[in-house]
DNA sequence: GTCTATAGAACGATAGAC
DNA sequence: GTCTATCGTTCTATAGAC
């Protein structure tokens, strides 16, 4: 790999800086200075700064996409009509799960996730893809399935109440002072308290229209 | 009042611009050629960008932070143990309703407390205060009296779940594709299916440590 | 209280030597 | 593939006239 060890630690150093300080906080000469390389190296290698986060975001999306599809696939092999919580289990636990690339993982990659589905920059719109949508449409299918109730706008409602249940736990816990007797919360317990909160909140009867 | 209707000129134009590009993607410039008034009377009335950010916080905070505050106590007014979703309802409620600044109001309002909740900007950590924190407080006791089986990690866990809910709603809406057959939301039955939602997933049973 | 003018710093991008 | 050097832009903040 002469070629281009120092692709890998740009993206290495652009996924923690654009996690910590966002899009527009990060500046190409910070991420060049982290990653030991050139100020000149990420026009080479990408194009542009909005490329590099366009990479770094596949980077990070692309194992979670994989995992809530062969969820599903794992989960519809066995019944077509799964337990909601088993449907909740697989969408959003690949979201808690730690992701191979990056040192301390967890927070830093939750915190990147808001960033890709919540920056205000307009390149942002470029940072996920077709598959993302390919998977929530699979999803979406599967839950109106054993949900018959629902309206598709009431499904489709609480489905982002999932992503954003998930995406936004440990940014939230970042920023918000908790009570003086919450004591700081356990990487593992946050993903059980999550399937249990969803998976009431997803079993919920549908509002009468 | 010729005392700087300038003043709120300025207030109106940067909560816009804002809540649609974030702290950073605004500009002292953009918001006063929005107000129509000069580039340094930003710096003449407010000191700075930060501390113009942090009043155009406070002034969409409040309202909201006073009905949360006036909601709890008309409820414990009736009695000490209201049912989960009346909690619930007076908690989020309030996110919901329309705030008396700005013009469209709604969505633009929700994304900009999105920003002030999850802006990286080192400046945002002093945009919320010690009010919010108590309101925050009295709830979480609340809740605390009314769901006894819940740990206090696991109740925060929760809390935190109805503000990304909230908060999150109609950003998400403004981000992510929906499937085909979704049709575009109404504000007023977004906030039925949030209240539906999140008090099903308050009174879901707690996790066994 | 409003304006012009500008200081001073940071940024993204790239041309061209090696 | 890496580096230096720099261009052109944009930004916040402020000094000083009116």
């Amino acid at each position: 790999m002469a070629t281009s060890d120092t692709r890998t630690q740009l993206l290495d150093a652009a996924e923690h800086l654009f996690a910590e300080n966002g899009y527009r906080g990060t500046s190409i000469r910070a991420i060049t200075r982290l990653a030991g390389a050139n100020l000149a190296a990420v026009g080479y290698h990408f194009g542009s700064k909005a490329e590099l986060m366009a990479a770094v975001a596949r980077r990070v999306i692309e194992p979670i996409n994989a995992a809530q599809c062969a969820g599903l696939d794992a989960l519809l092999a066995r019944t077509p009509d799964p337990p909601v919580g088993e449907l909740v289990e697989a969408f959003a636990g690949p979201l808690f799960d730690e992701m191979p690339a990056g040192d301390a993982g967890g927070a830093r990659t939750s915190r990147l996730i808001v960033t890709i589905l919540s920056d205000p920059a307009e390149e942002a719109r470029s940072w996920t893809g077709a598959e993302e949508d390919s998977v929530r449409e699979r999803y979406f299918a599967a839950f109106a399935r054993v949900l018959p109730g629902l309206s598709p706008e009431e499904l489709w409602f609480r489905m982002r109440g999932i992503l954003a249940v998930t995406a936004v736990d440990r940014l939230q816990a970042y920023q918000l002072p908790s009570p003086g007797c919450v004591s700081s919360v356990a990487g593992e317990a946050s993903r059980r308290w999550a399937i249990t909160f969803l998976t009431a909140a997803m079993s919920a009867p549908p509002i009468r229209t």
